[in-house]
DNA sequence: CCTACCGATCGGTAGG
DNA sequence: CCTACCGATCGGTAGG
């Protein structure tokens, strides 16, 4: 008997990859057992191979998703007619949502994609290598078109992409504080920096 | 017998302990086994035992040796007479060449300090709590005192540290680039960033 | 979904 | 510094 995966519809399987993002993520993936998953999830650690194959599917379920959610908007923005700072702004203002809203995802893929058995492991590298590039290349074309100060496109890249991942240890303040409030500080901060 | 520790005189505890900082960067401190550092190091897995207590001591080394590092240049830097630009530029670049000649190092007490037991680990947060806060003391300064932008100083204390931070995946790239290039690169970038 | 259990590997100790 | 070994815990399977 299929399960038809409707909008809110979670399977069991669901349950147990999204509790395992925040195991993994208070934990890390190594240092979490499948018996301390089972208990969160509340059943036994055999119980959760009916829903999945292995702890490594888990993980690799939880990058990968993550992984094709931002590619999938990099190529929305690279199909758009706007400037190359209004690019950078959106791509900007996607990676902080994603972080508030998708927080243990995002975060396990950032920092734990590392624990992936191959082949998953160098696909995912060059995922992530490709997504880089991509965006360097947004960057080069705001530095041609001077848009953008005279700045290396991947020392660019390298700043935007981990000032936003460290949303992370701010990540109980931020609701405390705005996350709009933040957006703007963030956007202020790295867009005015670039910009010439 | 005493070891008498000087200059270049390493100790085995030294090398166990390096040894180590390469293999938790490599593989994360709880994927890390005893018997893999050992093999590394040239023994057998019960002979770390003669120079070290435990694994955990191990990360403790690693992770303070490193804050103290940080916490004694920011202390110089409170005490000079420099501009809050030139003062933020100072700790910037101070970073990222920690970040490159200890690299190793770095890397694992920024990232897997999580695993470091108590009463250490509440050591090390309110070490790192306390770092921030000094950090966003000197921007707040420079905020009121119209060198900077009106932003929100924690916010910038994050961008700047994550961003710098993230050096990490571009490592290997900087032996050929070079290392003078990404400084200047990151320094226009985050100071322009910042300034009025 | 559970009970019962597997072989492998873990951090660490004893004793020399 | 090594050999030998410990109890605990790991990911995962069999069988119902």
């Amino acid at each position: 008997m299929a399960k038809i995966k409707s909008g809110q519809n979670l399977t069991k399987k669901d349950t147990i990859v999204s509790t395992a993002a925040l195991l993994f993520r208070e934990k890390g993936y190594a240092a979490s057992s499948m018996r301390d998953l089972a208990e969160k999830v509340g059943v036994e650690a055999a119980s959760l191979y009916n829903h999945i194959k292995s702890k490594s599917e888990i993980l690799q379920d939880i990058c990968f998703t993550v992984a094709n959610r931002f590619i999938t908007q990099l190529e929305k923005v690279e199909g758009s007619k706007d400037s190359v700072i209004d690019k950078i702004e959106t791509i900007l203002r996607f990676h902080i949502h994603e972080m508030i809203h998708h927080y243990e995802e995002v975060y396990v893929s950032d920092r734990e994609w590392k624990h992936l058995e191959e082949p998953y492991l160098t696909n995912f590298q060059s995922l992530r290598k490709s997504y880089r590039k991509r965006l360097a290349a947004i960057i080069d074309e705001g530095v041609r078109n001077k848009e953008l100060k005279d700045i290396d496109a991947p020392t660019a890249v390298l700043i935007m992409l981990h000032a936003v991942s460290g949303i992370e240890s701010w990540h109980r303040s931020i609701q405390k504080i705005d996350a709009d409030e933040l957006e703007k500080n963030m956007v202020v901060i790295m867009v005015e920096g670039l910009k010439k």
